[in-house]
This record gives C-alpha cells, sequence and structure tokens, in this order.
DNA sequence: GCATCTTTTTACGTATGCATTATTAAATGC
DNA sequence: GCATTTAATAATGCATACGTAAAAAGATGC
C-alpha cells in the first residue's frame, strides 16, 4: 500500500468533474439541452452516476433537470452577473476584514504577494490570460485567509462563472493596471491589520470589476455567457 | 383539469422535504448516522431517491455520506454558528441596501410592516415563538425585497440552520426589547431610501443577533446544535 | 390540405440486482 | 488469553430493468 494512495474517484465523482469542466469549458454551451442518456455514452458510464451528478450541479445553480428533455445547462444573463458579482463583493470583503484581524506573518501572506507579483509581471508582458490565472490566485486566496469556510464554499461556486464570462470578456479589455494597484493596497491594509480600510479598498475594487464586466457584456451584446 | 393542477412531486422531491424536516426538527440527531436503506423503509420508498435526496443534501451541508457509514447529519457548532451568522450578516445588509435604493411604495413594503407589528405584539404578550416566527418573516422578506435571487437562495439555506438553533436557545433568552426597535429603524431606513443607513442599522443588528447567540450557546455548554 | 384522434416511441423516475470492498466475526497460532 | 489471519457479513456504487407519461409520428375524418 502506497503512502498517499489515493483512492479512486467514484463514477459519479468523475461525471460531476467531468459535467462541470464540460459546462466551463464551453463544451456544453448556455442554454442547450443534453439526454441523460446522451451524457453517460459520452462518459462511458450509465445513467446512475450522470444523474447524481447532474443533481448535484443542479443544486449549484449550473444547470435544471427537465423531465424529458434533459439536463439544460443554465445561461447567465448580464443581471445574473450582476447578482454574483455582488455576493462576491460582500464575501470577499468580509473575507479581506477577517484576514486583516488576523494579523498575519509575512509568511501566510506570502502566497498572496506571489499573486500580486505575478499580476504585475504578466501585465508588464502584456499576457493577460496570466494575469487572469493570477488575480484568480489572489482572490481564491484572500478567501482563504478569511478563515471561513462557508465564505470559501460560496466563492468557489461562484467564482467559477465569473471565470467562464471572463474567459470570454478577457481580451475585450485594457491591461489592469488600476486594477494591480487596488490589490496591493488591499495587501497592504491586511498586512498593516487595518480591517475597515482592507474592506473598503477590496470593495470599490469589485465595483469597479462588476461595472467592468457588466459594461464589456452590454458593448458587446453578450446577453448571455 | 383542475386550473392549478400541481403535479405530483417525485419520490425524490418528497424524501428531499422529509429528509430536511427531519434534520431540522431534530429527529434526525446531529451527529448520527443512517443507512441508506433504513432511510428507504422509514420513507417506504427504495433506495434511489433517498440516494438522490442525500446527494442534495450534502451539497447543502446538512449531511455527508460516508461510504458504509451511511449518511451522517452534521452537528452545527458555535463556530459553525459564527460562521452562519457572519455570512447572514453581510448578505441581508446588501439586501437591505438593495432594498433602499429601489424606494418601494408602502405597498411594498406592507409585509415587513406586518412582521414589525406582529413582532411587537409577540413581545407585550411575552409569545417567544410567535416572536421567533415574525423575526424570521421579517427578514426573509427583507432579503426577498433585495431581489438578488443567489443571495434568497443562500439565505434560505444558512438560515435554516440559524432556526434549528434558534428552536433550542429561544427560551434561555430575555424578550428581545431592542431587536424589535432595530427592526423599526431598519425599516424606517428602507422607506426613506437611505440605502447607507439601512446597511449599517441592520448590520449591528445581525451582530447583537450573533453575540446573543454565541454567548447562550457558550452560557448553556451547547457544543453542537 | 388541415385538424383531430390514435399509435408508437422515447426518456424519465424508480426499483432491483450484483460485484466490490469495508467491517465484523470467527478461527487459528502461540 | 491475546494477537493475527481468514472467512462472513453487510452496505455501497453502479448497472440494468421496467412502468409511466410525455412527445412525436402516423392515421383518420372532413
Amino acid at each position: 500500500m502506497t503512502p498517499l494512495s489515493e483512492k479512486p474517484p467514484s463514477n459519479s465523482q468523475r461525471a460531476y468533474q467531468a459535467l462541470r469542466d464540460m459546462i466551463f469549458s464551453g463544451e456544453l454551451a448556455p442554454g442547450s439541452d443534453h439526454l441523460e442518456s446522451e451524457m453517460a455514452t459520452r462518459l462511458g458510464v450509465s445513467r446512475t452516476p450522470v444523474r447524481e451528478a447532474a443533481l448535484m450541479l443542479e443544486s449549484q445553480g449550473l444547470l435544471e433537470l427537465r423531465p424529458r428533455k434533459g439536463v439544460r445547462i443554465l445561461p447567465v444573463s448580464p443581471d445574473d452577473m450582476a447578482e454574483i458579482y455582488d455576493v462576491l463583493t460582500e464575501l470577499e470583503c468580509l473575507a479581506a476584514r477577517n484576514a486583516a484581524e488576523k494579523r498575519l506573518t509575512d509568511k501566510s501572506l506570502q502566497p498572496l504577494t506571489n499573486a500580486i507579483e505575478s499580476m504585475e509581471l504578466a501585465v508588464s508582458a502584456g499576457d493577460l490570460e496570466q494575469w487572469a490565472q493570477s488575480d484568480d490566485a489572489f482572490h481564491r486566496e484572500l478567501v482563504r485567509l478569511g478563515g471561513n469556510s462557508r465564505v470559501t464554499a460560496i466563492f468557489e461556486m461562484m467564482n467559477d462563472q465569473v471565470r467562464r464570462a471572463r474567459a470570454v470578456t478577457l481580451f475585450m479589455r485594457d491591461m489592469p493596471v488600476q486594477s494591480n494597484e487596488d490589490h496591493r493596497q488591499v495587501y497592504e491594509a491586511i498586512k498593516a491589520g487595518d480591517a475597515k480600510r482592507a474592506g473598503e479598498v477590496h470593495r470599490s475594487h469589485r465595483q469597479n470589476a462588476k461595472q467592468m464586466m457588466l459594461d464589456l457584456l452590454h458593448k458587446h451584446r453578450l446577453l448571455s455567457v
């Protein structure tokens, strides 16, 4: 027995991941329908694990099970996106304040600085994909540092949707210079233990991000993502 | 065909509701294990719908599926309760601000005033159960008025857990006089369209509620609910 | 040619069956 | 008696089977 013997994930788990990935990669288009049996054949399993995966994804709001129509991949409208950003804003700001109150050591904050540096490098190099990835890492780490597992869970769920939308709009936007400045300020506030400021700076950062996303969706007539 | 012919909910749906109810009523104790087959027999269906229901409840964080041990009803510790209150605080305040910005008519605000009046009556009469019910109605309506469906969904999920905890602690507390005063102020701020104030007042209201709950849990050595 | 009724097909919801594997119980050795 | 190995038991994860009801296709009347 190997020390770190990973127990093989069940078929349901794999179906869950596979469906999720297919949704976020766009392989399953927003608004499209797919029969359970089709998905089962596609994934090489029976309907049971597909159904179980679909049920889980349904309670996460990614799709909808409709009798005799198969699963429907839920489209995300600009209004939905606004809702998502609003929730993320509140929860991330909470996380930022909580993180600040913890008086974290430089070492604990290392992942944040790494992400910031990586973002700044990416902007210099004009590499938007790299920037997006590091930005994501920053936000995820921030939330993790907040230490509220429920916040983390909700964040993970909604952040995926933002990521999908961003994949579409990424190359329509300018280099995120202001954004990087924001991140650094949030980091400084957390490091200084200034919860109030961390929350406020992060809030305005998030509100800008929301506005930018909505403007892009509107300008390019993207009615659903 | 009757005009409002309700299609019969599926066995899975009923199993879901039944399990949920059993969890919140305490019939399934926190921390207890239950085999799928037992539940199936108990509910008079096969394992399939039970399993589907359990999967849904698992992704909502109410229970845990553990191979060969059955489903485990997750206990909610005081730390969990603190997490839940923190999330609710942020989301309800968001809702309060959003509601205030909508410049709602008196008519739309009627359910809020009804709830407030009912709470005040209940306090006068010393009827804590009635108060709790109306308090719940107030918060739910507030969230609804906020108009963010994701906030509503998260609220519904977490509020159930608060309700369970409150069922345990309700009669350990004093009459909620201050609480009623808070509600009225939140209402006034929303009616006046003062988003900032609505958010602030509601935040302090919620923080008090959190503190009171945690104190009660601590004082009575309630390590899980 | 169009509308309505009838038949057929299809997909789902759920029950059931089965192989796998964790856990318990029994058996063996010392 | 106690530890260790082996067998028995039980619960799961998943495939499969099937009745039901919706949708599609076809037949009938006008």
